[in-house]
DNA sequence: CGCCGAGAAAGTGTATACACTTATGTGAGG
DNA sequence: CCTCACATAAGTGTATACACTTTCTCGGCG
């Protein structure tokens, strides 16, 4: 038996990771350690450790002596990660006003500030999340970028879905552009209040979009 | 043998998790699972499983066929988590402006607007901390006001090393006073300039403190 | 029909075994 | 004295074993 086949607890991660973030679970279901470890091949015992970083990320809850479940995906908790992405993003975009160079600027500006750029990208939610990422990137604090990357993984599939109506995607394009605009003459506070209430629409985009998510998964 | 004496994973994750907020371990330190295993009197395996907690809660880092590190306490990362903090509670503390019943206000208020109340808690580094997780708890946001406890762990000790400054105490005190002052107006704006001077001052002091604190380290 | 309890089945919790990898020490050659 | 090669020790990665707990099943009883 091939015992310390490559790398086996990164790979049961991965896959677990993405199950988690689209909907491989049902909410809420519970999640066999020994049905999961015959599906991967592999023991119970990378597919434990796997499970308790996930935990710790909040995909899984734990319950002692009856394992693991998936989280149930709850409305408010959605609405709350929206919240934390607003103020997060919004206090990154003051930052990158008040201090980003000129160079580093004038490269996102021309980046991100081109109406023709989403074409280069295979869906507009990826798209979007480039553009979130690359403007909480200016800020200069890595660990808040990565908390919003995070926030944005447990956001997951509801973004995406949210972005599928198309006058919500024409939108998108046009408060980016404002975005840009702002940032380019270093307008924090306006920029800001563009910025937030951008998020705070797509919040509410998101939110009717899982609701009906769930009614479908409810009545299918 | 005792096998499955109770807890024995959450055992040893409290104990690895309050080791990783002071100062158990060296920063940067390997963290060898036999060695803490024979410390707890368990196995390996719950051992592991803690540590693959810690990890994904930033307080353990992980190298595939080298084991797991603690953290080495990084100066920018303490700057860094301090600027989350003070997004974070900017944001709750505008949100709790905005929407918080005047019931709940007033009690916070009371509570915490009183000059005698420290001495109600046994250190002051107590009393600073439950400030602002009854004020992060005002903006009805659990989530945030959870991440906000999170990154009070990571600080830690340096927020306790900061107010051990005289002077320090004071200041901590009347900035405290002003803030739910203006909260009790629901000044929003106004209230948040002041939280987040406050935060930012903090951040100054405790970068010194564990400045200091690395100093010494190195030294004996 | 519903409820309960005993027994069986399924599943979790942890110890242990062993293959594999990395670190450590040691001696020969430069 | 340094360096490299190789043996050895230390440590990690995962499979497996087995005790304990929870859940399921089903027959008897009210």
């Amino acid at each position: 038996m091939a015992i310390r086949r490559a790398d086996g607890v990164e790979r049961v991660y991965d896959r677990l990771r993405s199950m988690a973030m689209g909907f491989g679970f049902e909410p809420g279901q519970k999640v066999k350690e020994g049905a999961l470890a015959a599906e991967f091949g592999v023991s119970r015992t990378p597919v434990r450790e796997a499970l308790n970083r996930l935990v710790s990320e909040g995909f899984m809850s734990f319950v002692p002596n009856r394992g693991f479940f998936c989280r149930d995906i709850d409305l408010d908790e959605i609405a709350e990660l929206y919240q934390i992405r607003a103020a997060l993003e919004g206090w990154a975009f003051r930052a990158a006003c008040a201090q980003v160079q000129d160079g580093e600027l004038a490269r996102f500006c021309s980046a991100w500030g081109d109406p023709a750029r989403p074409g280069a990208f295979a869906t507009l939610d990826l798209y979007d999340a480039g553009f979130h990422a690359a403007l909480a990137g200016l800020c200069g604090n890595a660990l808040l970028a990565r908390q919003l990357g995070e926030i944005g993984d447990k956001i997951g599939v509801f973004r995406n879905l949210e972005l599928e109506d198309l006058r919500r995607r024409e939108k998108t394009l046009s408060e980016h552009q404002g975005i840009v605009e702002a940032l380019a003459r270093r307008e924090a506070e306006a920029g800001a209040a563009l910025l937030e209430r951008h998020i705070v629409e797509s919040a509410a985009n998101a939110l009717a979009a899982a609701r009906a998510r769930l009614e479908r998964a409810r009545a299918g």
